[in-house]
DNA sequence: ATGCATGAGGA
DNA sequence: CCTCATGCATA
């Protein structure tokens, strides 16, 4: 099912983009509703029937009394300027972005609100010198400025920020500076500012029993041409990427008119988070999974392998031949209320296997170091590493294969690296993290899909190539999209945080 | 969640 | 012998 949405023009009146958007998303909302499947995702920023001040959602919660007062700015909302709103819409979609379920339960709502600010930044001067900046209000910390020019209890001045923008050192700021003293206080949990979140169970009953709600007058509101952009099909489509200038999808390959389709890694990368995250909302254990698709699809799987697709451990070709699987599943397990199924035991157990060999760590390490040096080593290689460890050489044999796959996999495991890694990486600015391993592996799997690519003429791997390679591209943007850029500046930041800051507290 | 293992399919 | 998908058994 592609459940495409037309709403649009793309470019709707953006002056007054959350009054004019929060009924264009209460209608796209109820007809989302409607689409019973994926009814059960929808997760908004803010609850459908909540008070409206001055048009607004309520919850938005009243301002800092203090920083309105320094307004100078007609004040639209609860204290705040129109354009002070606009970012606050903005903080809010880029918390659900930064969250966990930055794909998983962002729906076409957000998506909406996400092109909306992204319209607003490109067309309409969108930081046009209206806004905080102090660094304590929590909508100015997405503001883009100077590095020098952020002081925390003074307001940048409308020139000076106009200036700034011109500047090369102008710079994201997504984390307040930890030299300023002053900014101790407001540190973690405020520099991400969250928007109250409705209970879900809450969100959908209110969706569903609401229609009138959001039909009536949001309809009529809505004077919007219907055909520019397509949403994206949450849970089928490739998902969106923000890295790059169109918010609302990550295609997949259209080099060659064949066989597209392919998801990225991006796409599979947030499929199984979202796959996750469901499966644990349904109660379901990866064990469960894997013996469901044996009854559903005849095709059993163990906790094992569920459990690698979740964490991306398995080859891309493995991952892209699961999700499909994975996902019909969802959609099961998704519509039919039922608790966890009974399931009938296969318990057709083969030969006995060889006792598993546990190998120390210090043989290991040696294992570890001499793959480093050789990956494959040939049959002589073994015997003698072999008996130098005194292994049975099968069982050399078989830790290099298992080596080896494990390089293979969309994000492998570093753990027993980091023993060699460890000057390397003393002599990085950062400290390891997980997203640093991620793309490390990543990197590792391209590399390595390239070069299939090129040397054999292997059909099979040419779109796992394309797609590699698109997603390497793709990460470095993001990786430079903070740094400069003419047509990103705020827009860069906006997209670029996203994906880049650590994730909110709350949640 | 992972380490060591199996077995099919390929050169 | 290798790669690859996959899983038992265990840390």
């Amino acid at each position: 099912m592609t459940q495409v949405t037309h709403i649009g023009p793309s470019h709707f009146n953006i002056n007054s983009s959350i009054k004019t958007a929060l009924p264009l998303i209460n209608s796209q909302y109820s007809s989302l509703v409607n689409e019973s499947s994926i009814g059960s995702n929808i997760n908004l920023p803010f609850r459908l029937d909540a008070p409206l001040f001055n048009g607004l959602p309520e919850e938005w919660g009243p301002p800092d009394p203090e920083i309105s007062n320094h307004s100078n700015n007609h004040m639209n909302y609860a204290g705040l300027t129109e354009s002070s709103i606009d970012y606050k819409f903005c903080s809010t979609l880029n918390s659900y972005f930064d969250s966990n379920q930055r794909f998983g339960n962002m729906t076409n709502d957000t998506y909406l609100m996400a092109n909306s600010m992204a319209s607003n930044i490109e067309n309409n001067g969108w930081h046009n010198g209206r806004y905080y900046f102090d660094g304590t209000h929590p909508l100015s910390q997405w503001l883009p400025v100077p590095v020098n020019c952020w002081t925390n209890n003074n307001y940048i001045r409308e020139d000076f920020y106009e200036k700034s923008l011109q500047e090369d050192e102008f710079k994201t700021r997504s984390v307040i500076p930890s030299n300023d003293k002053n900014s101790a206080n407001i540190s973690s949990d405020i520099n991400h500012y969250k928007p109250l979140i409705p209970d879900e169970a809450d969100a959908l009953k209110m969706a569903k029993s609401s229609h009138s709600l959001l039909n009536n007058d949001s309809m009529s509101m809505c004077r919007f041409p219907q055909n520019e952009i397509i949403m994206p099909d949450l849970m089928n489509a490739p998902s969106p990427t923000l890295t790059n200038n169109n918010l609302f999808y990550s295609c997949g390959d259209h080099r060659s008119g064949k066989t597209e389709d392919l998801p990225s890694s991006d796409d599979l990368e947030q499929f199984a988070k979202m796959f996750k995250q469901r499966r644990i909302k349904l109660g379901y254990t990866q064990a469960d999974v894997g013996l469901a698709l044996g009854t559903l699809y005849g095709n059993v799987f163990s906790q094992t392998t569920i459990c690698r697709f979740e964490a991306l451990q398995l080859s891309f070709k493995n991952m892209c031949k699961l999700r499909p699987l994975l996902q019909k599943w969802l959609h099961e397990a998704d519509s039919s209320s039922e608790s966890p199924t009974n399931f009938d035991k296969i318990s057709a157990q083969s030969r006995k296997r060889k006792k598993r060999t546990s190998i120390e760590a210090n043989v290991k390490s040696i294992l570890e170091s001499s793959f480093m040096k050789l990956s494959k080593p040939s049959a002589q290689d073994i015997s003698s590493l072999a008996e130098k460890l005194s292994l049975e050489k099968e069982v050399v044999r078989v830790w290099f294969c298992n080596r080896r796959q494990k390089e293979k996999r969309i994000t492998p495991s570093f753990d027993v690296n980091e023993h060699f890694d460890n000057e390397v990486s003393s002599t990085m600015p950062f400290a390891s993290t997980t997203e640093d391993r991620t793309d490390k592996g990543l990197k590792n799997q391209f590399e390595n899909h390239d070069k299939l690519g090129k040397s054999a003429g292997d059909s099979n791997l040419d779109q796992t190539n394309c797609s590699s390679s698109k997603r390497l591209k793709i990460r470095k943007e993001t990786d430079q999209v903070s740094i400069n850029d003419e047509n990103t500046s705020c827009r860069a930041e906006f997209l670029g945080h996203s994906l880049r800051d650590p994730l909110p507290t709350r949640m």
